[in-house]
RNA sequence: GCGCCCGUAGCUCAACUGGAUAGAGCAACGGCCUUCUAAGCCGUAGGUUACAGGUUCGAGUCCUGUCGGGCGCGCCA
């Protein structure tokens, strides 16, 4: 429709430049907006007023010529200028009905681009470390990701899911020492968790698991691990902190904010050494294989879940890419010799340094620690050159904003290794800030206080859970009152958009009691819908491919879910206003085909959101 | 301190990417079920788009500053 006003005006313009109205070499930036009041007829463009500066000329004026030299069209019936100097352009009644013909013709496709007729995309998204649960928070970037990733492929993109699994680094060392510890307390030994390590009953759980298969095989006595613990005059923070100057202590309390907070920083530095302390001793005395036990069920387990959690949300991936598989292929050596090469590697403390700041990153960056351990980074760049050298158009990853300051750095490394930045395009998702009873909820993994995204799901369901999230833009801030999901389920606008699906169904139930005939509704004429409340739907019916469009070229799937209510709005107040079976038969077989045309839309759309399109609520 | 994001009706959010009179849902108030599902419909009320400047035919949208909120600034992941 637009395609066909866009040729149209275009003519329009060639003219006006072969008349030297417009000068010939000016680019003319076409747009056609759907218009919000009817007397605006259906569309309207600005362009008399964009052309005006370098026509020289009063917008009004140009319109007024612009409008002379439209060639003639079925299409058009009305043209008027209006206000500082838009163009109205008004459609025949032909061309608001035959939008029913085109959803009959192509059903469940209608709205939709040809399928990988664009660009191949991969989109990454959750990524959750496996050290627990999903928790609500993740929920909004699975929600979001899928929706995306739905949208993308609607508008016919080629594109693949991918979940990157940090299945190396020292939180999953935490956890397997975590469940270590919970195991040897299922075998009565009576040693304490400390604060740092995992929480979460998964991981009470997991112990008795491996105690239950394993007995007492790994087991240590209280004084053998307490002998081996970090003794606090061996530490490095706290002895830092007491060879502090006096200039240096006050400095440094200042930016605390008190000299209690910045003890307790310092205290908290300790457990974090003593965890690490911990952690070797836990290696060393189980040897690989021991702690490979632990290592391996825990993680196993969790990501099992996880992904199951995911496919209960209806978010199924094509890959799972192991962090741990950069280091068993040598693609973390790999990426950083390429970086030895192009020169973007520095030794400083015996540490490894990527030149970062070279591509405008605030600071250098690690990426081999001075123990000879790479660092989480090392793995990013390893991860994001393998990903971009597997041949996507476009690379989206969906972040959590609180890694916004991650991308210079991940941008640089594309860069010095020879790729087009511009094929990674990283999307954040705001935080939803939780509260229950007007309480701020924690959310910390470590804590293991946090809702999961499967408590929200088995209170609300998956379906209302994916809807609210999804009508959310991803940077907008987002406040979810828990109690309010859970207890105002039915006030979520997607039981309005789906019981305006269910209703057409039982529409067409009743009909089929009734012994009507509804097999050649969709030869019935059309031209008899005229009435206000059918123009509307006409409109928004056709409205949906552009929808799509805009959507998938914004990375904005809520758009798809305002649309939905718009429509379930329309046909709520159609079906109050009119008696669509009683009416005679040639303008009820009409209203039927309306009827059908709009739950087709409504189930499509819902579709591309991930949420079910029910017959009977 | 520096950087990123955000600020729109009492609350939760839209606004076709710079367009015409800023829209929905909750909450409030008044109506509509002998009818194809009332999980619905119709109506009333609610706004200096945080504030102050600027850019132009035109600004919630772009620029600058101020205020307020979230997040980030590790040889953590």
């Amino acid at each position: 429709m637009k395609d066909q006003l866009q040729s149209l005006f275009q003519q329009a313009i060639e003219q006006l430049k072969s008349d030297n109205v417009i000068p010939g070499d000016h680019q003319v930036r076409l747009m056609f907006e759907r218009t919000r009041q009817k007397d605006h007829g259906d569309f309207a463009t600005n362009v008399a007023m964009t052309l005006a500066k370098p026509a020289k000329r009063n917008p009004r004026e140009l319109a007024e010529l612009i409008v002379a030299a439209l060639p003639a069209d079925p299409l058009i019936v009305k043209v008027d200028i209006a206000g500082p100097g838009f163009i109205n352009v008004f459609l025949a009644q032909d061309a608001h009905h035959a939008v029913l013909n085109t959803i009959f013709s192509q059903k469940e496709r209608y709205g939709l681009a040809e399928p990988n007729s664009k660009q191949k995309i991969m989109v990454e998204f959750v990524s959750a470390n496996p050290t627990g649960p999903l928790h609500v928070g993740h929920g909004r970037g699975a929600a979001y990701g899928d929706a995306l990733a739905r949208v993308l492929a609607a508008a016919g993109n080629n594109v693949e899911r991918e979940y990157y699994v940090n299945d190396a680094g020292r939180q999953m060392d935490i956890l397997a020492v975590s469940v270590w510890i919970r195991y040897l307390q299922a075998n009565d030994v009576a040693i304490e968790l400390p604060g740092n390590c995992y929480k979460g009953d998964y991981v009470v759980e997991l112990g008795k698991q491996l105690f239950a298969q394993h007995g007492a095989q790994y087991l240590l006595s209280l004084e053998e691990i307490s002998a081996a613990d970090l003794k606090r005059e061996s530490s490095e923070a706290l002895n830092e902190l007491a060879n502090l100057s006096a200039d240096q202590l006050r400095e440094k309390e200042e930016i605390a904010g008190s000299h209690e907070k910045l003890v307790a920083s310092y205290e908290k530095k300790f457990l974090e050494e003593a965890l690490d302390t911990r952690i070797a001793f836990v290696k060393q005395t189980l040897g690989e294989d021991g702690f490979a036990v632990f290592f391996d069920l825990a993680l196993n387990t969790i990501v099992d879940d996880i992904r199951q959690d995911l496919s209960e949300f209806g978010v199924d991936y094509d890959t799972w890419f192991s962090e741990r598989s950069l280091f068993d292929d040598n693609k973390i050596q790999n990426a950083i010799e390429k970086l030895k090469t192009s020169g973007d590697i520095y030794e400083k403390g015996g540490a490894l340094w990527f030149k970062t700041t070279e591509y405008g990153d605030e600071k250098d960056r690690v990426v081999v620690r001075d123990n000879g351990q790479p660092t989480y980074f090392a793995s990013d760049i390893a991860y994001h050159y393998d990903k971009l050298e597997r041949g996507f158009d476009l690379a989206i990853n969906v972040w959590g904003s609180d890694h916004h300051g991650y991308i210079p750095r991940v941008k640089a490394a594309l860069q010095a290794l020879g790729l087009d930045q511009d094929k990674l395009k990283v999307l954040l998702v705001q935080f939803a800030v939780l509260y229950r009873g007007g309480e701020k909820v924690g959310m910390s993994t470590r804590s293991g206080e946090f809702v999961t995204l499967r408590e929200l799901r088995d209170e609300v369901g998956s379906d209302a859970a994916r809807f609210f999230y999804a009508q959310r833009k991803s940077e907008q801030h987002m406040d979810f009152d828990l109690d309010l999901a859970k207890s105002q389920s039915n006030d979520n606008p997607m039981y309005y958009v789906q019981y305006a699906h269910a209703r057409i169904c039982r529409v067409f139930k009743t009909a089929d009691e009734r012994t009507i005939d509804t097999s050649n509704i969709e030869q019935a004429d059309f031209s008899l819908l005229s009435r206000d409340h059918e123009a509307s739907l006409l409109t928004l019916l056709q409205r949906f491919p552009e929808v799509i469009d805009n959507a998938a070229a914004n990375y904005e799937p809520h758009q798809i879910t305002y649309y939905l209510r718009d429509l379930a709005t329309a046909f709520h107040s159609y079906y109050n206003a009119t008696k669509i079976l009683d009416a005679d038969v040639g303008e009820r077989d009409a209203m039927l085909a309306l009827c059908d045309s709009t739950r087709q839309v409504l189930k499509n759309g819902l579709t591309v959101i991930g949420v079910g399109a029910p017959e009977a609520m």
